[in-house]
Order: structure tokens, then sequence, then C-alpha cells
DNA sequence: TAAAAAACTGACTGAGCACTCAGTCTAATA
DNA sequence: TATTAGACTGAGTGCTCAGTCAGTTTTTTA
């Protein structure tokens, strides 16, 4: 099994630089030392070594996520906000190559009509959602965020922003680190509990 | 310059559904009834292709913006914002083609070594945020937005959100209809002037 | 209307690609 | 040590594709 995970691990690396279509299976087999029929071996074709890889992602990223869920803290909801901001752009930066690959067109194309394939997306997005809708409750039941909005509702647009931070990034569109602390700031205007 | 126009046209349709890569030329021969040969007779490659359209789209798009930026209104600078994100949402599904062309990664790739498709992309980039940051200089000066963040910052940010929004509908992830009034109201908390 | 220029054609080329297969090597098992 | 099953090999296959070119048709110009 030395091979196949050196595939895996060169596939993942590939795919997310360079992008699926772009990414020859000659590439693969060159990097990793591996014939090209041993690819074939172990995966049916380059299809499944994609659908590996997502799954593995998966299986990567979200336990990272259910494990900082779990680290209870005695803070305000509104300020558990701002950490899971900070903790998402962390591990998009720190797995990067993951994200890369989460933003591009082929997994969502392939969603389309492959059944597990929309599982997996699913799950994952479920789950980046998921970190910012538990805080936001916590803040409405705290006081801290108003309840004007429905959690979720607030979570997604929250959501939304810090993705879009990830793919500036990605893109050498717009330097995030300078927009960080304003980031945060709107945030908190936007939760903020006025009421009290 | 029937042909080529209609050469140009298919290949947006194609580029913006099918992604560049898997359009072949034979394709877009098939759809527009020309020869391969007429393709390569009015464009060097298909990369000429492509940054053509990306001039032409930029040439669309922009006017339309400006035009857009030109229809003052009496109304506060917190009212324009809700417009501006109205009217970008409004634009991105009517032009769905060309947003989609902008949501790929062949644009940023082709960036990075050619210079003319870097100065559009910034161009239109710098065109969509500047929509949002006129109506909130507006509010900074008659009250209705705070400064405590420079407008372009929170320009982008308004961006950011509603960029997102537009790639959540393009890719199936989730309802942006459903999500819309939240988005104001997230928006209007996040700039409000809660000073006066 | 003759000549020149521009638009257009499609069979062809060569490179690159995902994937195959008949066979070899390696390591565990009996 | 002999057998066997799993891991691995790389030349080969057939296909797709971007791009070419020698020649034809259409349009413009003189």
């Amino acid at each position: 099994m030395k091979k196949k995970d050196a595939i895996l691990q060169a596939a993942t690396y590939l795919f997310s630089r360079k992008g699926y279509k772009d990414t020859a299976m000659g590439e693969l087999s060159k990097m990793t030392g591996a014939a090209e029929g041993t690819i074939f071996y172990h995966f049916k074709n380059k299809q499944g070594i994609f659908l590996t890889i997502l799954e593995n992602l998966k299986d990567d990223i979200l336990p990272e996520f259910e494990r900082y869920r779990s680290t209870e803290s005695a803070k305000t909801g509104m300020d558990m906000v701002e950490e899971a901001i900070s903790f998402y752009l962390y591990i998009a930066q720190n797995k990067e190559d993951l994200f890369a690959i989460l933003h591009q067109r082929y997994p969502y194309e392939l969603a389309e009509n492959n059944p597990e394939c929309r599982d997996i997306l699913e799950a994952i997005y479920n789950c980046f959602v998921d970190i910012f809708e538990q805080p936001i409750l916590n803040g409405q039941g705290d006081g801290s965020i108003n309840d004007d909005i429905p959690a979720r509702k607030s979570a997604l647009i929250v959501f939304s922003m810090v993705d879009s931070m990830v793919r500036f990034r990605m893109n050498n569109l717009y330097d995030v680190g300078a927009l960080y602390k304003e980031l945060i700031e709107s945030c908190r205007r936007m939760l903020e509990n006025r009421s009290r």
C-alpha cells in the first residue's frame, strides 16, 4: 500500500495546483515513480482517484472541525464567532491544497450526476456552515447576538464572507491580511444584539 | 465579419457552460457552421478566442456599470448600497454566461503570465468594487453609514458577500432567493452609522 | 470585368491523453 | 522450498484535440 498512498498524495498536489483536467496520468506516474499501469491497478480510472481524494479530504477536514467545535469556551457567542472565522481562515491556509480542490469547477460538475460526490460535498459544506451556526445560536442564547435573523442564515452569510476571503487569497486578487480586522468588525456589527 | 461573431458568441456560450478546457474547437465549428480552419483564420489560437471574449466581456459589462452609477438618486448612501447589491445580483443573472466565465479558474491562471489578461481582470474587479464604494462614500457623507471602516474595505466586504451569493447560485449550493432579505439586512447592520 | 484581397474550407498532422494487457517481480503461505 | 496471490510494469492502443495548409469561394478594388 506504499505506491497507492504516494499516488494519492501526488494527485492531491497536482489536482489542487493544476486542476483536474490539466493533470496527466503520465505526470502522476513520473512524480511518484509508479508506472502508469500501477495507477490503474489501484484505481478504476482518473475520476476514481479524484473521488478517493474527496473522501479523504472529508475524513481529514471534518474531524478537525468537530474537534474544534468540542473545545468549549466560556466566552460569549459573539466572541466564538470571531474565533470560528479565525479558525476557518487558519485551516484553509493550513490545508490549502484541499481547499483549492473544493474551489474548483470539477467537483460540482461531477456532483451533478454522481450522488456519492454530491453527498460528500454536502457533508463538507454543512460542516462549514455549522461551525458558524453554533456560536451564533449560543450568542442568541446569551444575548450577545440578535435573533432577528435565523442563525442558519446568518451563518451562511458569515461563511460566504469568509470563503470569499479564501478565494481572494488563492486567486491573488486582494491581500486578505489587510482586510482581516475589518472583516471581524463587520461581522460583529452585523450580528450584534442592539436591543439589550 | 459574420462568422467571426458567430464563433465568439458560440465560444462564450461553450466556455461558460463547459469550461475552457472542455470546449473543443470541433464543437465550436459544428455549432457555428464554420470550418475549423475558419476559426484559426480569425483567431491566432484557442487562447486568442478566450482573450477576445474577455475583452468583449469588459466592454459589455463595464459600461453597464458606468451607466448605472450615473443614475443619481436622492436616496441616502445606505439605500444606494442596497440598490447596488440588487443591481449586481440582477446583472449577474442577466449576463450569467459572462459571470460564469469570470468564476472559472482559467482566466486567473492565464493572468499569471499574460499582462493583458491581468489588466482586464483588474479593471473588471475594480469596477465591481467601485459600485459599492461610491454609495458607501455617499453614505459616510450623509451620515447614514459609519466611517470607522474605510469605504474601500467595506466595499470589498460587501462585494465578497454578493459575489458568494452568485457563486452559490451557480454551483447549486444554496437557494439565494431565500437569503436575499437577510443579506440586505446584514449589510445594513454592518454599515449603519450608530453614533448619530 | 479583371485582378487582387479577404474570407473560408476540410482533410490532414502530430502530440498528448486515459486506459489496457501480457507478463514480471515480491512476499506471504502451505 | 514450491505455490500462489497481490503488487507492479511499461510498451502499446485508439482516440481526441489544437493547429496547419494548399486550395477554393466571395468580396472589394481598380
